[in-house]
DNA sequence: CGTAACGCCTGCGCGC
DNA sequence: TGCGCGCAGGCGTTAC
């Protein structure tokens, strides 16, 4: 379920709360996508300092530098609560503290929880470092946008989610952010010229940074760490309306499959 | 090197 | 009502 709009309104639900939270046991489930890298108890006594973000990574601050990376995968939830039901059998990874529990609910166990002695550790590197720029930073400028995608022969729709040139665009925000700025998803990145390229990382920016605003409405089931619900308000003008009029020109929306995943666009006002 | 497919899992909705 | 099938919001790894 999670997009970056969905994973920092997440962030910010319980950051607040967890921040200076003193680490008393910490449990594991089933395996998820790669192993802790330690052995969970040993966290115990360490206080959690503040949670951060990059792309769709949580990145949970120890106070011995080390850090905990959290990544929700297609089904994870987080919830940060004092009082919680008792776990139940998606319920993979609980961090209790003197502030309340976190915990990570994943039915597909996509997500993972990994532990890594400090940023620039191996382990966090990896998974870290190929991230491109934050959508919703100065860093994500039109420039190097436009450079990007000049580089690339690949789909644009592909590449928006390949998280090369931008990060936290996922399958729903990608065909949403192509309808906004009028372009076709097959069009190769090398093809877009300025001015639809300027409109694609204006798309970007707004579509996200409103999402989050909104508190993550992601048009299907999401609730952040306090349990709250996303609005929905945020209606999709394509994703998942094949065969319904365009909000725009009625045309009906067409499906169709790249990269083994659905993509939505309007025939008509997306050309090339 | 860039690009494309694979696979990790479970749950849900659909057509029969 | 039950069953099998295809699909689902991600992404690192593997194979060209």
């Amino acid at each position: 379920m999670p997009e970056l709009p969905e994973v920092e309104v997440t962030r910010r639900s319980f950051e607040g709360r967890i921040a200076g939270a003193q680490i008393r046991s910490v449990a594991m489930g089933k395996p998820l996508r790669w192993p802790l890298g330690r052995d969970p108890a040993s966290l115990a006594g360490r206080q959690v300092m503040g949670v951060r973000r990059r792309g769709k990574y949580l990145l949970v601050d120890l106070d011995d530098g080390s850090l905990l990376l959290v990544h929700l995968g297609m089904s994870g939830s987080l919830r940060f609560a004092g009082d919680l039901p008792e776990p139940g059998v998606h319920d993979h990874f609980e961090m209790v503290t003197d502030r309340g529990t976190l915990r990570l609910h994943d039915p597909r166990r996509f997500g993972a929880v990994v532990w890594a002695a400090h940023e620039a550790d191996p382990v966090a590197h990896k998974l870290l470092q190929n991230l491109g720029p934050e959508p919703l930073d100065d860093g994500f400028t039109f420039e190097a946008f436009h450079a990007g995608l000049r580089a690339s022969r690949v789909p644009v729709k592909l590449l928006l989610l390949s998280g090369k040139i931008v990060v936290g665009v996922g399958n729903i925000y990608a065909s949403e952010v192509l309808f906004l700025a009028g372009i076709r998803p097959t069009a190769r990145a090398s093809s877009i010229g300025p001015v639809r390229a300027r409109r694609l990382h204006a798309a970007i920016r707004e579509v996200l940074a409103r999402a989050v605003e909104r508190g993550g409405s992601t048009l299907r089931d999401f609730s952040s760490a306090d349990g709250n619900a996303g609005h929905f308000q945020l209606e999709a003008n394509v994703y998942g309306r094949e065969l319904q009029p365009c909000r725009v020109c009625g045309t009906p929306i067409k499906l169709l499959r790249q990269g083994q995943r659905s993509t939505f666009y309007c025939p008509r006002c997306q050309r090339a």
